[in-house]
DNA sequence: TGCCAGGCCGGGT
DNA sequence: ACCCGGCATGGC
């Protein structure tokens, strides 16, 4: 069995992740979004679900007028389902964006100047507490958002990480944050720009089950082996 | 056709 | 503290 804590990994591993990633697949200008409004509702659609489906919903919900987070409240149930349907999930999704966006309203008044005034460690405690959002999804909205240092860490992030053994394969999300703590400085716009990159490598090198690795632009890394037996 | 996608929740050990 | 089934549509 393989270790269960973070491998030790030189420092200079992640850099020379990123500048690969970057030379290969140049910026990826994300969050694709109009507003920080619409980012945060993206932020929940994506949850296990392809960003081609989630870009559906979001046009169902600009038509209906729901990307504002008055218009949004003002769907009833019915409608708002009906409008992310495409995004999967639609009855759960309803629900936790119902949550979101009551939550938005009534505690920054639908604001996100309000919103990201509160320290981000406690605004990231108060977005754990609401249903349906997690630690990537609330991290995604810290970073995506807000402009907040927070290393994103998804499901591609973990697969890439462990296939280049830089996480063992029972990492936890928060081993993948210590591991970007540990190795980068805290800056948005690099957290921004290394999670989008790793999202375009791994969709497209790093499957569940067929990794394409021959092809994958990280090739060999150095200094990436210490995972204990 | 089957497998997968930018997770999270709730109930069971 | 983990482990697992459920949630759902659309693309390849």
């Amino acid at each position: 069995m393989l270790s269960c804590r973070v491998v030790k990994g030189r420092p200079a591993t992640l850099r020379v992740i990123y500048r690969r990633l970057l030379r290969a697949f140049g910026p990826q200008g994300w969050w694709p979004a109009r507003s920080p409004f619409e980012m945060m509702v993206g932020a929940v659609l994506t949850q296990a679900t392809n960003w081609r489906n989630v870009e559906r919903a979001i046009a169902r919900l600009r038509r209906a007028g729901a990307l504002r987070p008055q218009g949004f409240l003002a769907l009833r149930r019915g409608e708002l389902e009906g409008a992310i349907r495409p995004a999967g999930y639609f009855r759960q999704k309803a629900k936790r964006l119902r949550a979101f966006a009551r939550w938005y309203v009534t505690r920054y008044a639908g604001s996100p100047r309000r919103m990201f005034r509160t320290p981000w460690p406690t605004l990231r405690h108060e977005l754990l507490g609401l249903h349906g959002i997690g630690p990537e999804t609330a991290d995604s909205i810290l970073l995506y958002a807000g402009a907040v240092p927070v290393f994103v860490v998804d499901a591609y992030t973990v697969r890439v990480f462990t296939r280049h053994r830089l996480l063992s394969r029972k990492a936890t999300y928060d081993m993948g944050q210590r591991l970007a703590g540990r190795s980068l400085p805290a800056d948005a716009a690099l957290y921004n720009e290394f999670h989008a990159l790793l999202v375009a490598v791994g969709k497209r090198y790093c499957h569940r089950r067929s990794p394409d690795c021959a092809q994958c632009p990280l090739g060999d890394l150095p200094h990436t082996i210490e995972v204990s037996a």
